[in-house]
DNA sequence: ATTAGGG
DNA sequence: CCCTAAT
């Protein structure tokens, strides 16, 4: 191990190329890397963007990083950070993470028991609550570096040091802010405000300090908040959000580093300027450290639960994640839906190593799907959940899980028979069919079979089969025959060997041409004349008939309408 | 399992 | 066309 002289943690102000927010150097031998699937996923889930390389393996200590490991149970304790370098026994690893680091790395010095904190924890505690509620669903978006120097304004390093009163002589810098480019929001200016307020003037002095690049005598706390919110939003605007988080923690002379970014894009919802620059203090609840010094097997085990608490603000357990998850959900996700993210997932994952880009649109659902998924016990594990959480973008599903909710039996009839299909097949494309006007009632049973077998081989889409004439005047026909409602009977005497169409269809399809032929106002009808370039319409007189049939047979519901329109 | 109805 | 609630 290597005496804490070597820090060689200083590189983080000289990599100007980094904005560094927090400098960690940590437990030598790597003992406090959190060696259980919680942490390491949750390291992988910092891990996001595989864009790291482009800051240079000198900086980063690692190359080719994989985040896809870190979601490999199975690989676990292998991937543990192996992205972590030893080097001349310093362990020198440099990592880059996601928004959230600032937690993780409290998380991990707690769990390291050597973080040494020293008082300045009144930001801290004012930051929390803050940093508490902070949405935990931000992207780790790209990492949209930009190495020139000038385009983070200057150091702002809030130092803290403190002798590690552990009585283990351990000494950790808790944060050495070097730069920290600040990520836009709009929300942030209030924050900034109230959290200036409760700094002290040290504390504002050294934060225009490090922002200004200059001292300054001024003594008016007023003064030197406007100066350091001024800044702050000034760094909002030039920057392109980018931050990066350095910590140290040394400790029994031996030194390891982190470094840790988030970046952030700017129009994405982003941590405030406090957050980037001010959340590297450690949190007051780091203060609660127990300092063991042996990390068992056993504390590491608490550890890593208490790290993935920290990390993700809540018990990362399966039954404590529905509470954060649940806050998003707006809707419950279609079976459509979840199958399609199914089959997106599992073969976005070979590519990206489990990490896919979903626009910020597709998050709720997702998000909504993937609480489904961990409720239903699809195997979708702790990890998914806290993938997601992290990300707030990407469903992590596990491979090959038919969406089927208990309802296996097979049943002789067509809805099965029709229903798988539709998992595994696709509709052909919509011109599977192009009726021609020929109503020849052969020829839409053949219609049926061979859209059937044509729809096996593509991929799957959104099924939509148009209703051919022959069809239409099937249905009618039937209707006329048996009644409005008996789609069952209908489909079975009508359509017997056409899986494509169900008694839903039919009742679905009746209606459509309920509505089709009751009479329209002017606006529908200057639609549907547009819709009669696109597709061509039902003749007027199957409409006739229709219309004789739906006062004969009144559609249930649909007679109300008509009733009171007649 | 079927049907009605909303989306 | 899909989904769900209601029957």
């Amino acid at each position: 191990m290597v005496d804490a002289s070597e820090d060689s943690s200083i590189t983080l102000s000289d990599s100007a190329n980094i904005f560094v927010k927090k400098l960690a150097q940590v437990g030598g031998d790597g003992s406090f890397f959190p060696t259980l699937e919680d942490d390491v996923i949750g390291v992988g889930h910092l891990l996001a963007e595989p864009k790291f390389n482009d800051l240079g393996d000198d900086v980063l200590g690692f190359d080719g990083f994989n985040p896809h490991k870190c979601f490999n149970i199975e690989e676990r304790s292998s991937v543990e950070f192996d992205y972590i370098k030893a080097d001349n026994d310093v362990l020198d690893s440099n990592i880059i993470l996601g928004e959230r680091t600032t937690e993780f790395i409290d998380g991990m010095l707690e769990g390291a028991d050597k973080a040494v904190l020293d008082g300045r924890n009144n930001l801290l505690d004012t930051c929390e609550d803050y940093l508490l509620d902070a949405e935990f669903a931000d992207e780790v978006s790209d990492l949209n570096y930009i190495p020139s120097k000038g385009s983070y304004m200057g150091n702002l390093a809030l130092e803290s040091q403190s002798a590690g009163s552990g009585g283990r002589g351990c000494v950790a810098e808790t944060s050495e802010l070097s730069a920290a480019r600040i990520p836009v929001l709009e929300v942030a200016c209030d924050q900034n405000s109230s959290l200036l307020d409760k700094m002290t003037v040290d504390e504002l002095h050294e934060a225009f300090r490090n922002m200004y690049g200059r001292e300054t005598v001024v003594m008016d706390k007023q003064w030197l908040k406007r100066h350091i919110s001024f800044g702050l939003q000034n760094h909002a605007e030039l920057d392109n959000c980018s931050s990066l988080l350095e910590c140290h923690v040394t400790s029994n002379g031996t030194e390891s580093k982190m470094i840790l970014s988030t970046t952030d894009e700017c129009s994405a919802r982003a941590s405030s300027p406090f957050t980037s620059v001010f959340t590297f203090k450690t949190k007051p609840r780091v203060q609660h450290v127990k300092r063991e010094r042996d990390a068992s097997i056993d504390s590491l085990k608490t550890l890593s639960s208490e790290v993935s608490k920290v990390v993700f603000g809540f018990p990362c357990s399966e039954e404590g994640e529905g509470a954060i998850v649940s806050k998003k959900r707006l809707r419950k996700p279609t079976r459509r839906y979840i199958e399609e993210s199914l089959e997106q997932n599992s073969s976005h994952r070979r590519k990206k190593c489990g990490v896919s880009d979903i626009f910020l649109d597709d998050r709720i659902l997702h998000i909504g799907s993937q609480k489904q998924h961990c409720q239903k016990g699809f195997g979708a594990t702790t990890m998914v959940c806290q993938d997601e959480l992290f990300k707030g973008t990407c469903i992590q599903v596990p491979f090959g899980l038919p969406v089927q909710k208990g309802r296996s039996k097979k049943k002789g009839h067509e809805s099965d028979n029709r229903k798988d299909i539709r998992l595994l097949d696709s509709a052909v494309d919509s011109d599977v069919e192009s009726f021609s006007a020929e109503s020849h009632d052969e020829m839409s049973e053949n219609d049926c079979l061979t859209r059937t077998k044509m729809q096996k081989c593509k991929s799957r889409r959104k099924h939509h089969i148009f209703w051919s004439l022959s069809e239409v005047i099937k249905l009618v026909e039937g209707v006329s025959k048996h009644g409005v409602g008996r789609w069952t009977e209908i489909k079975k005497l009508l359509f017997p060997s056409s899986a494509n169409r169900t008694s839903v269809d039919l009742k679905d399809k009746w209606r459509n041409l309920l509505r089709a032929s009751c009479p329209r106002s002017q606006s529908n009808r200057e639609v549907e004349s547009k819709r009669k370039h696109v597709s061509q319409s039902i003749p007027q007189s199957i409409l006739r008939r229709v219309r004789e049939l739906a006062v004969i047979h009144p559609y249930p519901r649909e007679r109300k309408a008509q009733l009171s329109r007649t």
